[in-house]
DNA sequence: TGTACATCAGTGAACGCGCGTTCACTGATGTAC
DNA sequence: TGTACATCAGTGAACGCGCGTTCACTGATGTAC
């Protein structure tokens, strides 16, 4: 699955257990939350001693932003797969709603409660950009709504985010508000907001999903 | 600040011990988020041991419930406060935005990242049931725009949450709306999200604001 | 093919730490007569 | 007003726990000649 190029027995068996640790890490992430995770407890389920795990990460911080790495190359592959579909933004929605049910927890990791103090490392905030420039292509591709508003004009002014995109401000303010929405819904959604209150969550989710097309 | 009718200088000073751990609480959450609280770091910034603390709370689980249900509270009085400008839902918005700004991490102990297998309980339900009620009744004071969408139907067929609520379904279906949308840009913008990004989250906010309105 | 050496995954004991929680207690504050 | 008693806030020691991390080590795997 994650096979990294592993040439000789010992690689391929680093890689092996590599993958391992991380699953368990997932497990544990996706039961009790990222607070909860242990090198301890993983070792433990694989009937290792804690210590070994320090062969594979220089400590518990590290494994943990690798697996925020991984849950942001994951959603920026399947950002990705959808846009090819070339169904437009309605195959991303969708494709961000899968990911984000896929694994609550998964989602929270990466667009949940932030840790005071933790900065993600240059390489993830390029995946973060990665996943916002495949928005932005989406958007672009859309016809013009005709419409424009005092928020486009700001936007306009402070597009360096859009890193040399030459979408016109209108598909700016479009893929904000596309994002914007679909997350308040999502993180609403899966926090458990809704629960108990009746309608579909999905529903909800298509009914931004429309309003947002129509414009 | 939250005397509770202590009468005996023991009451009274019971209340004030109370309201101190409270506060070192909030100082610890503000500072490193919820799951860094620690009662015996409380218990030592106060000058006490630890175990002085359980005179006041059975425990930690019942202190940190203690702190959501004081963050609902806090949320549904600004709420409260807002509606009686009678300036209608951008009051509300407005309300939101700043109580979320003046510390986010208590944000985020409301609408952040659920702990597996968390559940509040009941009379913290009724708190956000109460937030919800306050939002319906300033949708449903506007003048309707006339549109219906299919998701009203959906809505207005499960409309159990609005608790008995004469709101017509077109309002229900924008204070859900309102909801989202806002809390789309705000958990976003609070998480950091936004950050090096270049726009002012603001006008953002201000921008979805006055899209909800318009229609 | 066989031997000498290097690499390296994993062990197990240990360190120091902070946590939540309990318990028998002390001493100050409040109450009843 | 004074005395006997009850209440109760806070102490300090202890328990058991799990954590991240280090370190010197063993033994298996791989490499060079």
């Amino acid at each position: 699955m994650v096979d990294t190029g592993a040439r000789t027995p010992r690689e391929r068996y680093r890689a092996h257990v590599r993958a391992e640790i991380r699953e368990r890490a997932w497990e544990q992430i996706t039961a009790a939350g990222a607070s909860a995770l242990s090198l301890n407890a993983i070792a433990r389920q694989m009937g290792m001693s804690g210590a070994a795990l320090y062969r594979y990460w220089a400590g518990r911080d590290e494994l943990i932003t690798d697996l925020v790495r991984e849950a942001y190359r994951s959603l920026a592959d399947t950002f990705r797969a959808a846009s090819e579909s070339g169904a437009g933004p309605a195959a991303l929605a969708h494709a961000l709603r899968g990911w984000a049910l896929e694994d609550p927890q998964r989602y929270f990791l990466v667009y949940g409660t932030p840790v005071p103090g933790y900065h993600a490392p240059d390489d993830i905030t390029l995946i973060a950009s990665e996943i916002m420039t495949i928005l932005l292509d989406a958007c672009a591709a859309l016809s013009p709504d005709g419409t424009a508003t005092p928020f486009d004009t700001h936007v306009e002014a402070h597009r360096a985010w859009a890193d040399g995109h030459p979408a016109p401000p209108e598909a700016l303010r479009r893929a904000l508000a596309f994002w914007t929405r679909l997350h308040g819904v999502l993180s609403l959604e899966l926090a458990g907001h809704f629960t108990g209150m009746g309608f579909d969550p999905a529903l909800m989710f298509a009914a931004e999903l429309a309003d947002l097309s129509a414009h």
